[in-house]
DNA sequence: GGGCCTCAAGTTTTT
DNA sequence: CTTGAGGCCC
């Protein structure tokens, strides 16, 4: 029997309604996850319902993990047999199963974003069009909000009959489908319409799911698009034992097609369902409760419901309005240990804010401050160009019917085949309908190429030819002899730069993945198809809730369906949080969404809740000021503390050289030092490039913090004053101060306090130091200030 | 014909 | 601050 005991009524309720449709709306932190599995246990102790039956359907890989956990803790090994997946995840295991029957193979590939960007970009060169209008980013835009609407590129040109340039992104839309097919590819938005397709036009396959899922659920259903709408409707069509969990004030990914109607409309679409609400909150304090009701009281157009708690009062919302955006990074991670030293777990700690390019400088300080953090989302290691080069690779040893992927590998590592020799390819290749490899099998029969050029190319094929000839070692082992034989792993060596020892490294991971994912599938046949996919659908398999001890940090979005002890919502700005574009998207509501989002971020703190704003931040490399957010406004002064000390008011008086927003405040706040470029205010980092520096922070936490902060920096208290020490003057490599040349050399063995042995590879001048690389025998090759890191020769 | 360098333009959120 | 496109030199 399942325990319903710790159930509220509602809850009991909605976990004893198993036949029929059924809509829970289930308000922040009601306990909807756990009526959920209590559903899904019932279903199988209480109902005899066999686990094969039951798929529960989730939005993000992450809630996918925390349901599989959770049900497989309740219910055991018997919880084996359900599908519990998201919907990308699961069309594609659909799709790889029937490809045959929609033209593709099962080992078609996924394309992410960066795939179709470059796809997209060939076909507008290709149709001669001006790529000043049609950027590949608004036009992807554009038909992938037609295919979340289930429409075909004939649709979208029949609706844009009149409209030049809607007339051509038809034509475009049309093209890129027709390469994704020759590609045997296909995108996101792709996985759920073909998995449609092949439902509705094949009669025996709908069966089948339709008989093998007899119990469907469906979470964050406020957020389901069109076509996710039409794919549930066609897998619960037969028993209609749909269940579906949602709130329509979370619902933020209207962005994405996400079709509020769908939660709101769904009694009309499924007559005779029953509703429950679940309203109880059980996670929040009364005072976080409050704010969030205060909040999102200010949108329109939402059903009304009143969330409320047992749990009145608590700590009060804390408000602290800093002077830049490195302050609030570092008073955030101040708090932080303030917290942990009261016996805090920093697992259950997270640090949210509205945009990825925000968590560099938070960043920044826990590396400075020494506090481990875990970064969610971001930046994707299979993003990365040596790891993309990889999977080119894979893909064209494999079949090469990924025209983009050879493309792509052409020429990496270099072997002087340019533009101009691809080009010619692409066009006869064009002619005679044959896939770009093909071609590059027959370049010595290509008119115009010249034999110099004709004989890399062969070059190219053959050696792809020989790598297909090889055993058959995996993989991993596949991967290997690539980056041998293709004298790729030859050619980063070479160059003895720290970004390419950082993409050796990267690769090894990546073989390493690749052996993991061998050896769980335990000696059966492993098919790099699906490995492929793993790799785009579930890339951010990294749990956060493995014990390890890390604050967490992600965007507002990804902190959706979690839950933390004490949460940090920072930038709340106006123009970066609400976003000035969705305040100008008055069609769309854009604002009420923004609202929601910040209700997101509100409710999901259990204890304590700190939010933050910055008067000024880095955008886009320049300095800007920052108004406060129009949501703090919005909450009740009487619901804040309001840390804000009185002196840190802006000060009239000064000029602050040429207002920026145009906007009244006036003040000036004595930060010469860190308007504009080259003052000083670079982060010290040296020549590394965005994404090798965020792979170190992500490994090491504690790394090569640099100084490198302006001159001026008022302080407003002893804290900062701490800090501008600790940062400016503490390190020992101070700005000004006269740099020592350290007593070890190229070659030497080096001991670090935290990284331990290792051996030195490059020592540089820097302005005011010398910056060290060394190779650790436990941490990989790390780069750092001399001053700063203080290492010893043994 | 290829490769390197400079210049310009763009930047929300995710599967 | 990063990525892409175009120009120029080998």
């Amino acid at each position: 029997m399942a325990d319903l005991s710790r159930l509220n009524e509602k809850q009991k309720e909605a976990v004893l309604s198993t036949e029929g449709p059924l809509l829970i709306l289930a308000g922040a932190g009601s306990g909807k996850t756990g009526t959920v599995i209590h559903r899904i246990a019932h279903l199988i102790d209480d109902c005899g319902v066999s686990p094969f039956s039951i798929l529960a359907i989730t939005f993000t890989n992450k809630a996918a993990g925390e349901m599989r956990d959770r049900v497989d803790a309740m219910i055991g090994t018997n919880a084996a047999g359900i599908w519990v997946s998201t919907f990308h995840a699961m069309c594609a295991r659909i799709l790889r199963r029937h490809a045959e029957y929609l033209g593709f193979t099962r080992n078609f590939t996924i394309y992410d974003t960066d795939d179709q960007k470059t796809l997209m970009r060939q076909l507008i060169r290709e149709k001669n069009l001006d790529t000043k209008m049609f950027r590949e980013r608004g036009v992807l835009a554009v038909i992938s909000a037609a295919k979340n609407n289930r429409k075909t590129a004939d649709d979208f040109y029949k609706e844009s009959v009149g409209d030049y340039r809607n007339m051509q992104i038809a034509e475009l839309f049309r093209m890129y489908q027709e390469a994704l097919l020759k590609n045997d590819a296909m995108d996101f938005d792709d996985l759920l319409n073909y998995a449609i397709d092949l439902l509705s036009g094949f009669p025996e396959v709908l069966n089948y799911y339709q008989e093998r899922f007899r119990y469907i659920m469906v979470d964050e259903y406020q957020d389901t698009n069109t076509a996710q709408f039409e794919l549930v409707r066609l897998l619960a069509g037969k028993y209609r034992n749909l269940c579906v969990v949602g709130d329509d004030d979370q619902s933020i990914y209207a962005f994405r097609g996400a079709n509020i109607e769908n939660i709101l409309g769904f009694e009309k679409e499924y007559p005779g369902a029953k509703v429950i609400r679940l309203e109880q909150n059980y996670r929040s304090t009364g005072n976080i409760l409050d704010v969030a009701n205060a909040l999102i009281k200010n949108n329109h157009g939402r059903k009304p419901k009143s969330l409320w708690t047992e749990r009145q009062g608590g700590a009060k919302v804390h408000y602290d309005r800093y002077q830049s955006a490195k302050e609030e990074a570092f008073r955030t991670v101040r708090e932080i240990e303030k917290l942990r030293d009261r016996g805090a777990d920093l697992n259950e700690i997270a640090v949210l804010y509205r945009t990825n390019a925000q968590s560099r400088v938070l960043e920044e300080s826990f590396i400075r401050e020494n506090v481990p953090y875990h970064l969610i989302g971001g930046v994707n290691f299979y993003q990365r160009a040596e790891i993309k080069d990889m999977i080119a690779y894979l893909k064209t040893v494999e079949s090469a019917r990924d025209d983009i992927a050879v493309r792509r590998i052409i020429n990496v590592p270099k072997r002087a085949i340019g533009k101009t020799t691809v080009d010619r390819i692409t066009a006869w290749a064009g002619e005679r309908d044959l896939g770009f490899f093909e071609a590059c099998t027959q370049a010595d029969r290509i008119p115009g190429l010249g034999s110099a050029a004709a004989k890399k190319v062969i070059g190219f094929t053959g050696l792809i030819g020989e790598l297909r000839k090889a055993p058959d070692d995996g993989i991993a082992g596949l991967m290997r002899r690539i980056l041998d034989e293709t004298g790729y792993i030859a050619e980063l060596k070479a160059t003895q730069t720290i970004e390419d020892q950082t993409r050796i490294e990267n690769l090894e991971e990546f073989i390493s993945k690749a052996a993991d994912y061998e050896e769980k599938s335990g000696g059966e046949e492993t098919s790099l198809a699906e490995f492929l996919e793993e790799i785009s659908l579930v890339a951010d398999i990294d749990s956060l809730d493995d014990g390890s001890g890390r604050v967490a940090l992600m965007t507002l979005h990804s902190s959706k369906g979690l839950e933390f002890d004490y949460v940090f919502l920072t930038g709340l700005e106006a123009g970066l949080f609400p976003s000035f574009r969705s305040v100008n998207d008055i069609e769309n509501n854009g604002l009420e969404e923004e609202r929601r989002l910040c209700y997101v971020g509100i409710t999901r703190a259990k204890k304590e809740l700190f939010l933050s704003s910055a008067r000024e931040r880095m955008v886009n490399g320049e300095t800007m000021r920052q108004g406060r957010s129009q949501f703090l406004d919005e909450i009740p002064a009487d619901l804040l503390d309001d840390r804000t000390p009185e002196e840190d008011m802006p000060r009239r008086g000064f000029a602050f050289g040429g207002s920026i927003d145009g906007d009244d405040s006036g003040g000036d706040f004595g930060y010469r030092g860190f308007s504009g470029r080259g003052a000083g205010a670079g982060t010290g980092y040296g020549s590394d490039s965005y994404h090798g520096m965020s792979e170190r922070y992500r490994k090491a936490h504690g790394g090569a913090g640099g100084p490198g902060f302006g001159k001026q920096f008022p302080s407003y208290d002893e804290e900062t004053a701490r800090f501008r020490k600790s940062v400016l003057g503490g390190g020992g490599a101070k700005s000004g101060a006269k740099k020592t040349l350290p007593d070890y050399g190229v070659g030497d063995l080096v001991r670090h306090a935290k990284f331990g042995d290792g051996k030195v590879l490059v020592i540089t001048e820097d302005k005011r130091d010398y910056m060290v690389t060394v190779d650790f025998e436990d941490f990989g090759i790390k780069k750092m200030l001399a001053g700063f890191a203080k290492l010893e020769k043994i």
